[in-house]
DNA sequence: CCTTTTGCTTGACACTATGTCAATTGACAT
DNA sequence: ATGTCAATTGACATAGTGTCAAGCAAAAGG
């Protein structure tokens, strides 16, 4: 399965990332993956059964590569909730740039492929844990804000950090990286931190 | 064109509506359109003539009944920023969920169909003018927050009102309609009205 | 009453993309 | 030499969009 790390799979890995990060990437076939990887089309079925599970596949690989989990350890070292919030925030919206190209391609596939969007959800909803545990911190101090419960406040902070969100704001309202992180970092803290409690 | 309005043509594009509405409309097809028209598949084809131009139509035909322009008149016509701010995000959260299906059916296509992505962008762009109107109001009115310069309120407000964020709060969250109006409304308030002037 | 036009039907086909299959090749190991 | 493994090639199935030509039936118009 995923344990299989022969040369020939980690190239078609490899190939599929770059084809799915390059900025104009409008949907990525099986042959230009194939294409890139240097071997025939039907040889990527030699390796993943269906363009869904490579898809999957390369969403781990990638992760792999990030070492997506250390990217969370400030966060769950944090001492006070609005620190943990931030840097929480912080680490996911630096995150979102090195998976927007998989995201799209998994979330392009919802409709026709049940696999890729459980794969897709599944991501989406450990993060939304990370949202949970954040929310939890400020409760926990009693700087969350009184507008809204805890389970509330998860699904709206869910809802600020998606990656469709940084689609937006960065893509088509052409902000920058910098920018889209520094207001979300101050939008959340507005919205979650009770008010005077923010310092 | 779209002045056409023969017996046919409207059945195509009510059928259509029909189809996208249901909940589990996942990717309609050109003959599942035809079938509940009552008509031959190629037959379609007579009057659109191709699946986007059937979907961009269908949303012209969908605005002319729900007389969309007319939701806009209470936020037009509101006094002060604030109350202009409040009516347009209500007017708007009520749209979504009648053009949520289209908007999904045509974002699909994003990648395939320059024309369907186009003319989805175009009703997008259309809407932000709403939010820039009401960003303006309140700026006008000096009752902005400082946090953000128009500009950049426009952009987040516009975000914040997206139908990816509909969906992910109603569909996804399992949120009511009547909460996410409730919730969003004041999310919009605490965020972009000056403190102290929310009344 | 006959002819033309209009709107639709039917069947066939091109194209694109995914996925499958069988036969084959070339390298490397025993 | 023989077997095994990874990949190749070409052919084919399937689904959906879009095109085309031939035909048909009913309305329109002389």
């Amino acid at each position: 399965m995923s344990s299989d790390n022969s040369e020939t799979r980690i190239r078609i890995l490899k190939a599929t990332i770059e084809l799915l990060e390059a900025p104009q990437s409008k949907g990525v076939r099986m042959s230009d993956i194939a294409k890139r990887a240097g071997i025939s089309r039907q040889a990527l079925y030699l390796h993943f059964s269906t363009r869904a599970e490579l898809l999957i596949e390369t969403t781990f690989y990638s992760d792999e590569i990030n070492k997506s989990d250390e990217r969370l350890i400030p966060s769950r070292t944090a001492k006070t909730g609005v620190e943990r919030l931030e840097a929480y925030v912080e680490a996911w919206a630096n995150y979102i740039p090195e998976i927007y190209g998989m995201g799209k391609a998994l979330m392009a596939m919802r409709d026709t492929d049940e696999a890729a969007a459980k794969a897709w959800d599944q991501r989406m909803w450990d993060m939304k844990e990370g949202c949970e545990a954040a929310i939890n911190a400020l409760a926990r101090d009693k700087t969350l804000s009184p507008l809204y419960p805890p389970a509330h406040a998860t699904d709206l902070l869910w809802a600020m950090l998606s990656i469709r969100n940084w689609e937006q704001m960065t893509i088509e309202c052409g902000w920058s990286q910098e920018k889209y992180v520094k207001t979300i970092k101050s939008l959340t803290k507005h919205t979650f931190v009770r008010e005077g409690k923010t310092e």
